[in-house]
DNA sequence: ATTAATAATTAATAATATTAACTATTGTAT
DNA sequence: ATACAATAGTTAATATTATTAATTATTAAT
């Protein structure tokens, strides 16, 4: 008999929100002909200042798909792919790094700029929907606890 | 230019830890000889009183395909699948329903029953760790906040 | 008695991501 | 200066994970 506690509560609780919001995001991008994973790189392309990533690291350059494979915790062979339709999309384009001439940076067309622009507003208001009924201080509290959640299991790694 | 908003900082922070909790369960699992996904079937079947779907609906029957594919949010195929997995793995079996003949109830063998049990002790271990740094009072919040947005997403599907 | 709904399964396929091998370029250590 | 290692990106083959559509069996509803 598994007890009931505090800590697996709370887990579980994040992998079933976590599942429902992706659920949903994947139909809100999807009505724009993205997957989950195409619009994540978009946003990052748009320097969203929410990315826990962007956060964490100041980035006055483009971003490179090393990194976004970093930030996104996959492969760099499966960004090259997502990044390949987002080419073909016309969303995004590679730029030749002058001083490191291995490294592509990579950086939002206009019609990719356009598009991130176009969406924000339902973005946002299906973001301020998942969070109705919790005050501002109580979100600053959410925020914090979820930070430092990211925190520990990114040092964990190293036990 | 994307603004820096609260709601959207949480919603990526969210992502992110589910992405990374994720990630070391896998390798948890994987020691075993599971997928995620498997594992996730293991403890609803050993009723593991922390999982939101046990938490919000009473179940008294063992429980049968359909209900797991509810819970974990894929289609009954798919569960299929896992079952399957599960089955040949002797880690689970299928148990006929006297009343209604078109459904099977499923419960954990000895050999699951036992594999649960022995992947407690670390399992809780790497869930204390998540939450370090964290007191108790801070812990029912952020289990209260974390409801609250599983409770916002499903209603918000009927919008 | 017929039709609809529910439960589970099967087969084919879609999607998503990984591994391993490869090219090109840059950094480092003799 | 040369050799070796490290970094960045790509490609091809494959693994994985999940879905859709069709099928069988059983139960519910009209």
């Amino acid at each position: 008999m598994i007890d009931k506690t505090l800590d697996t509560s709370i887990l579980l609780g994040l992998y079933e929100t976590a599942m429902l919001l992706i659920k949903q995001n994947v139909e809100f991008v999807s009505k724009q002909g993205l997957t989950n994973q195409q619009w994540v790189i978009l946003i990052h392309l748009a320097k969203d200042p929410n990315l826990p990533f962007l956060i964490r690291e100041k980035h006055t350059m483009p971003l490179m798909a090393s990194e976004l494979a970093d930030s996104l915790g996959v492969t760099r062979a499966n960004i090259t792919n997502l990044l390949t339709i987002l080419m073909d999309k016309g969303l995004i384009k590679q730029i030749e790094d002058k001083e490191d001439r291995r490294k592509k940076r990579l950086v939002l067309t206009p019609k990719g700029d356009k598009l991130i622009k176009l969406m924000q507003p339902d973005r946002k208001k299906s973001n301020a929907q998942m969070l109705s009924g919790l005050s501002k201080k109580e979100k600053e509290l959410f925020l914090i606890y979820i930070q430092k959640c990211t925190e520990n299991l990114q040092t964990q790694k190293f036990s």
